[in-house]
DNA sequence: GTTTGTCTTCGCGTGCACTCCAATTCCTAA
DNA sequence: TTAGGAATTGGAGTGCACGCGAAGACAAAC
């Protein structure tokens, strides 16, 4: 540890970035190298320091990431971030453009989730008629079940 | 066309298949030889016969891969299908498994959707002070932005 | 009876997002 | 001064879920 020893001790080290953002070293350096996050200042001894910033960006990018943009996308985000406060408006677009994204997602899961109770419901119902437990009744073909609607 | 041209009509050929569950033919034909899904009766010809029960089922099964579910979870329920009305239990328990997985998406997406969206109130009050359209004030550095809370 | 078109099987190829490795560099502790 | 340990780099490898093309079979159309 104390990776911030002889420095100011307001930069973070890797191990401590990727705890607290729950990436690995390895996804933060492959982020980095491929353009998705800007480049990290380095110390005297050629080592990664962070900013406090810097980890409230990596948070919004693990966000971003998780809800499936895909990395050319996070990696236009960073060159915008690049550019400086002129590319807000893009930076506002390429979010906002994200949001509908997640949005039909939510709406999707929603039917995908009511159509799996569904058959859940369908299941413990098949259940308690008996129809489990080795004491197979009726028919017993390849496809006995998955009822219809 | 008029693949059921000679035979009972109540059979339904991969394209169209495919056409009704938005998968490939390509997947269909990975999906059953990767043993997700049972084994498709042939006609005398050699292709695939499928019945409504089936179109039925691939629809479950795309809701599930939709949803997350990796595909050897796939396989093991079209496992517990082959082996007929004794598992009813067992797929149940497949399926409440899988949907707690997409509750606990739904929450995550929420909580990200929300961070997401005081992101985008942020830029908006950025855009609204003028920080935009190249009339760049006071700093212009690499990480002129994200800011905190 | 040849063409056209759709299907078959098999197996290699692809895109994405990492993940791991080897060789090297640097700081700290003994 | 030497050893240990954490970090650096570039590049190769991995896992997942398909995508795709070749070679051949068969039915209906011409």
């Amino acid at each position: 540890m104390a990776v911030n020893a002889g420095e100011t001790e307001q930069y973070l080290g890797i191990a401590e970035v990727a705890e607290r953002t729950g990436l690995t070293q390895n996804t933060l350096r492959w982020y980095e190298r491929e353009g998705m996050f800007p480049r990290v200042l380095r110390g005297t001894d050629r080592r990664r320091r962070y900013t406090e910033r810097q980890v409230g960006l990596l948070r919004l990018l693990t966000r971003l990431r998780r809800t499936g943009m895909p990395t050319r996308e996070m990696r236009r985000f960073s060159e915008l971030l690049a550019d400086g406060a002129t590319t807000h408006g893009q930076r506002l677009e390429l979010l906002t453009a994200h949001r509908e994204r997640i949005l039909a997602r939510q709406a999707e899961l929603r039917a995908d989730l009511e159509a799996l109770d569904d058959k859940v419901a369908h299941y413990h119902w098949l259940i308690e008629q008996g129809l489990d437990c080795s004491g197979a009744p009726i028919n017993a073909e390849t496809d006995t079940d998955n009822g219809g609607q």
